[in-house]
DNA sequence: GTTGCGATGTATCGGCACGATACATCGGGC
DNA sequence: GCCCGATGTATCGTGCCGATACATCGCAAC
């Protein structure tokens, strides 16, 4: 998930490590709070001997003229590579099950505008039977089970139903505005157009 | 945080890990999917060792009589000892950072029928610390950063300050109804009691 | 009646991500 | 002159996951 996250974010510009991190904070700020570097530079190391991303280094107007003042550490600036570009092509339409995750499915609709959209019905379409199957064990527990559980967890389980049927009628209309063929999204569009002079 | 969730079932009834692990998916359904065999056993033999939990054997009604019919590998069933109980209720009340984010806050909660009203209340304000700062930091980027970002990823960032303000919400429900001392939850309490004949 | 399949049941392995920690530079306020 | 917070790179131990293996049981189809 990480790989797809990155590539993207390289793909739109290069970056060092820490400013990755923080596109990354506002990109996907809705989904997860923000990556460890514990998880950033180990990525960033397997993505490299892949051979989806370089080290552009640090050349900018004004450096490599003195290179070892203080033995510089320097930023190491990421781009993606060609191969890169075909890799986040490839894990952005695939859909394995971890795709319809909650974190899966938010990094692949961060990336949406990439897409064509075919594949963005398929993953909304296979986000929402996910939350349907969730929706819907959540509702047996409470009409069968409720008895039984305690009055905390009984109103956990209502919050949590009561979010997944939110997200639900979120997605359809996701889709349908996707099978309309119109633009991303328009929240509550208005009656007409206030573009126009 | 799998330590808690399962000290607190044993805590309920003795139990093997397939069971412990049904049980888990359906009092904690609304946070998380179901706990893997990959964590449930090295949790288990973790908590065991620690003196948390002991194997209690299979030694109901009937069985012993007929030990190695077939080599019979037996389920292996678990309780809390005293120990675990203490460490149960150590878990419970401890407040660390981890307390407050989804999982963290979701198993607590679970267990809210075993805690006392101000560790409730403590515990349900630091979430909804948590909850409010998530939703400052999308309402900043909505506003300030919303011309640098597609279409798709803002739709993301309204869908998630959405969930974010409505959990908010919830939380100042319940945050009210333990301070005026009432029963757990009541969604829309009815005007007169319906179990009186 | 046997065969095969889905539910029950225990267990390990590789890999990803996390939080904690360490270390270094830089700009600015006190 | 000094410290502090932001910037920046990096590693380590640990928790949890998905995949996989293996064994038993009841029952339904053939």
């Amino acid at each position: 998930m990480l790989d797809l996250a990155i590539l993207g974010l390289l793909h739109e510009s290069p970056m060092h490590g820490y400013e990755l991190r923080k596109q990354l904070a506002t990109k996907l700020g809705a989904i997860r709070a923000a990556i460890s570097y514990g998880s950033l530079y180990p990525t960033l190391r397997r993505l490299q001997v892949a051979g989806w991303i370089t080290e552009a280094g640090e050349t900018a107007a004004g450096a490599e003229q003195i290179p070892p003042l203080t033995s510089r550490r320097g930023r190491v600036v990421y781009k993606i590579t060609a191969e890169g570009k075909e890799r986040f092509q490839e894990l952005l339409a695939q859909a394995g099950p971890e795709t319809y995750d909650d974190t899966g499915f938010g990094v692949h609709f961060a990336f949406f505008a990439r897409t064509d959209q075919a594949t963005r019905l398929r993953i909304l379409e296979g986000r929402r039977r996910k939350v349907e199957e969730r929706r819907e064990g959540l509702r047996n527990v409470l009409g069968r089970a409720a008895e039984r559980l305690d009055a905390y967890t009984l109103e956990l389980q209502r919050h949590g139903l009561d979010a997944c049927e939110r997200e639900v009628r979120w997605l359809e209309e996701l889709i349908a505005n996707e099978r309309s063929g119109r633009a991303p999204q328009a929240p509550t569009p208005p009656p007409d157009t206030p573009e126009r002079p």
